[in-house]
DNA sequence: CGAGTTTGACCAGCGC
DNA sequence: GCGCTGGTCAAACTCG
């Protein structure tokens, strides 16, 4: 089911120039047919003829951008390279440069490309690891932020029992200690980093829990006398304790409209139970996450009982092992949703509370923070991320769309998508972490890409189908098929997956000048 | 045969 | 204390 091994190769679809190398061999095809539109991505277009400068004097993304992005530009571009290779090529070779200038000039000129290909790669790994960097930091910070004002949570009642109230500070300490040894050793996605911090931040926020089934309290003599007779808990718990105790208590809810039984987050889940609860006649599947041995997550599925092509999906837990990358994009989701439920500053309605948070994530989630609601009078507390519903002229912003469309599909099995609402959420919870502002020339590149490659405009129009699907009566300019930004990027989706009340997705105040047009066909 | 699902039983928490 | 409910366990069962 996983369809993962796909990804590299959509990411080199997406970055590389590997497309446009064989162009290269082809120099007056790529005469004859300059690729303007994929030119007119970069907003400088204006440089093209200062080309002459040395990639390394060239600010490093957009070098990256101009390479990968444009994929055939540079060959357009040739005559203007031929000065700076000629330069380059030196002395030695002036021979037979001057006798076969062409050859020679395409020959040097594929090897800088390739060269440049290869730095662009590194590149992007780096731009990867700041991003993520970034996103820790942002945490970070955010958490530094809150520990200013500690009460704030309690104060809102929010994840609180009166265990809270009275702190014991030593063990909290030994929580901490086991946070570190646990997860934070290795953190090996952003889930579990903004894991590891949100434990920290809980751990110093709400002091220990006196109950020891809530995990904090690891003193063997409490914990086995309380729960002498469920061994196999104790176990698990041994395991788990500290990695998830705080969050365990803390609960996403996502609501999205599907046939399927479940949503696809990436991860796998082994049924563990079902139950009929109490005022819905659909019953509650109980799973849990089988990935690791001794992972916390579980989660609950159960059908809306007012509505029963609403899907109601409850994580809880901390996952304890490295995630794919589409799972990562639903632990994200859950994870930062979690967080602004824990966060506090918020009173039981969510919108308050959504938009601090939004600021946490970086502005990004803001969109649909009217999606989500908080609910602090439940057993736990839990935050609702409410995919069935658009706001009311909502407008779809992507602030960062560049990151949101690979981010998106990277680690998401194409067929999965039609079936996985929290990609269009999850991006947009992630854009804010995972992107620094202004990276329109990384929005070109996507775009362009995204344009060029079939699968993932299939897989794209399926997604956004889906979320739109799951918005169910949404207002807004319904019967157009296309879902347009404002700024002119315009995405097509045959009618036959779309809503017939679809709402307008307007996408990203930043999209590119030139206009996108995604066709699935 | 192993992994996953089903399902009845068990346990804990909570309200009365 | 009792009953209700949510959550979990584990044996039996199913499936590939």
């Amino acid at each position: 089911m996983d369809h993962s091994p796909h990804r590299p190769s959509r990411e080199l679809t997406f970055f590389s120039s590997d497309d446009f190398l064989p162009h290269n061999s082809d120099p007056t095809a790529g005469r004859q047919h300059p690729p303007l539109k994929e030119m007119d991505f970069f907003s400088r277009s204006v440089d093209k003829n200062c080309d002459s400068s040395p990639p390394h004097h060239q600010d490093p993304d957009h070098d990256d951008d101009r390479q990968d992005g444009n994929g055939s530009v540079p060959p357009t571009d040739r005559p203007v390279n031929t000065g700076l290779n000629l330069t380059r090529v030196g002395p030695g070779t002036s021979v037979e440069a001057h006798e076969n200038p062409n050859t020679e000039l395409m020959s040097t000129i594929r090897g800088e490309l390739r060269r440049l290909h290869v730095e662009n790669r590194k590149l992007r790994t780096m731009l990867d690891q700041i991003t993520k960097s970034y996103s820790q930091l942002q945490a970070q910070q955010f958490i530094a932020l809150q520990n200013k004002n500690p009460m704030k949570v309690e104060a809102n009642g929010i994840g609180l029992g009166k265990q809270s109230r009275d702190p014991q500070p030593s063990a909290n300490d030994a929580s901490i200690s086991d946070d570190k040894t646990q997860s934070v050793s290795a953190p090996s996605n952003n889930a579990e980093v903004m894991s590891n911090l949100r434990e920290h931040h809980l751990t110093k926020l709400l002091g220990k829990r006196a109950c020891p089934e809530d995990g904090f309290d690891r003193s063997s003599q409490s914990w086995e006398s309380c729960k002498s007779t469920r061994l196999q808990e104790s176990k698990r718990s041994d395991e788990q304790v500290s990695d998830q105790a705080p969050f365990r208590k803390a609960r996403v809810s996502v609501r999205a409209r599907s046939e399927a039984p479940l949503i696809s987050d990436g991860c796998q889940w082994r049924k563990y139970g079902q139950k009929m609860a109490k005022g819905n006649p659909c019953p509650r599947a109980y799973y849990r996450c089988t990935m690791a041995v001794g992972c916390p997550v579980r989660k609950q599925v159960q059908r809306c009982a007012e509505d029963k092509t609403v899907l109601i999906t409850t994580y809880e837990g901390n996952h304890n092992h490295p995630l794919p990358p589409a799972a990562t994009a639903m632990a994200n989701t859950t994870s930062a949703a979690a967080a602004m439920l824990l966060s506090g500053s918020t009173s039981s309605t969510s919108k308050e509370g959504l938009t601090h948070c939004a600021g946490y994530m970086g502005s990004m989630a803001y969109p649909y923070a009217s999606l989500a609601t908080l609910s602090a009078s439940a057993p736990f507390p839990t935050i609702t991320l409410d995919l069935t519903q658009v706001p009311n002229g909502m407008q779809l912003q992507r602030a960062h769309p560049s990151s949101s469309m690979p981010v998106m599909f990277h680690g998401i099995p194409q067929g999965q998508l039609t079936g996985h609402p929290m990609m269009f959420p999850q991006n947009l919870l992630q854009l804010g972490q995972r992107l620094p502002s202004n990276s329109s020339a990384m929005v070109e590149t996507v775009s362009a890409a995204i344009a060029s490659d079939p699968n993932l405009t299939a897989a794209l129009a399926a997604a956004i189908s889906s979320i739109i699907g799951a918005s169910g009566g949404g207002g807004g300019a319904a019967g157009n098929n296309t879902v347009t930004a404002p700024t002119g990027a315009a995405i097509n989706i045959p009618n036959s997956a779309f809503n017939p009340n679809l709402p307008v997705l307007p996408l990203s105040p930043q999209l590119p000048r030139s206009r996108t047009t995604l066709s699935t066909n």
